[in-house]
DNA sequence: TGGCAATTTGGCTATTTTGCCAAATTGTAT
DNA sequence: ATACAATTTGGCAAAATAGCCAAATTGCCA
C-alpha cells in the first residue's frame, strides 16, 4: 500500500500477526494449545496432515511470536506465549454471533 | 486440512473472518472507522490506493461481518458492526510488546 | 559408530490473494 | 434525457500461500 513508511509499520505488522492466526489448520492448533502444550507429532496426528505441513505452520506462529518451544531430547513442545490469542477467538465468535443474528433479522423481514 | 467436516466448520469460519482483518491496508481502514464512519472515497485519498482496490477491501470485510454500510444519495458510508474487532488490535499489539520483551531479554543474555 | 525417531528445510506445483485498469452500475441534478 | 460523481464489478498479471515429497538435521541409544 501506498502509505508513507513510518505510519505503514504498525499495520504491516499487525498483520503479520494476524496472518499468522488466520488459517484453519492454525486455529485448531491454537484451540488445542489452549489447554495444554503438544509436540509436533502429537499434533501431527490430530490434524492429519502431513509432519512437514503441521511443522511449517508451527513455524509460521512462532515467528509471529505467538507459540514458544521447549525441546526435550529430540522432542519439540509448541505452547501458546500470551492468553490475549485465546481471547481474539472469543472477539471472532462474537463477530460469528452478531452475523447470524443478522441474517436472522434480515429472514424475519423478507418473510 | 483433513479433520472431520463439522469439527472443521469452525475453524473456518474463524478464519475467513481474521483473513478478512489480516491486511495492512484494512487494518489501517479499521483504524479509522474506529472513530467515525467514512465513505469509500475518503478512504481512498487516506489509503492512496485506487478506489476499486479500496472498494474491494471494503466489500471483503462486509462480506465477513466486521463492516456495515450506510448509504446517502449515491454515497456508501462504512462504519464497524462490533467494538470487539477493535479490541483484537489491543490483543495483538500486546503479543507485539511481548515479543519486543522477549527479543530484549534474549539480547541481554548474549551480551 | 550406525541406526532410528522427531523435526526442519528445500523445492515444486496448485491455489489464493492483490491491485490495477476498464467498464458497468447507481443515484443526482441540470 | 444527459451528464456526472460515487461505487462496484470483471478481468488479468504478479505476488504470496499451502501442502506434499524428498532430503537434511538433531539427539538419543544400542
Amino acid at each position: 500500500m501506498r502509505l508513507r513508511q513510518g505510519i505503514n509499520q504498525i499495520y504491516e505488522t499487525r498483520a503479520r500477526i494476524l496472518k499468522a492466526i488466520a488459517h484453519p489448520t492454525r486455529l485448531f492448533i491454537l484451540d488445542k494449545l489452549k489447554n495444554k502444550e503438544y509436540c509436533v507429532c502429537e499434533l501431527t496426528k490430530l490434524v492429519g496432515a502431513d509432519v512437514s505441513t503441521v511443522s511449517k505452520h508451527l513455524s509460521i506462529m512462532k515467528n509471529a511470536g505467538i507459540l514458544t518451544t521447549r525441546k526435550e531430547k529430540n522432542i519439540v513442545y509448541y505452547d501458546i506465549t500470551c492468553d490475549c490469542v485465546t481471547r481474539y477467538i472469543e472477539c471472532i465468535d462474537e463477530v460469528i454471533r452478531n452475523t447470524a443474528v443478522n441474517h436472522r433479522k434480515l429472514l424475519k423481514t423478507i418473510k
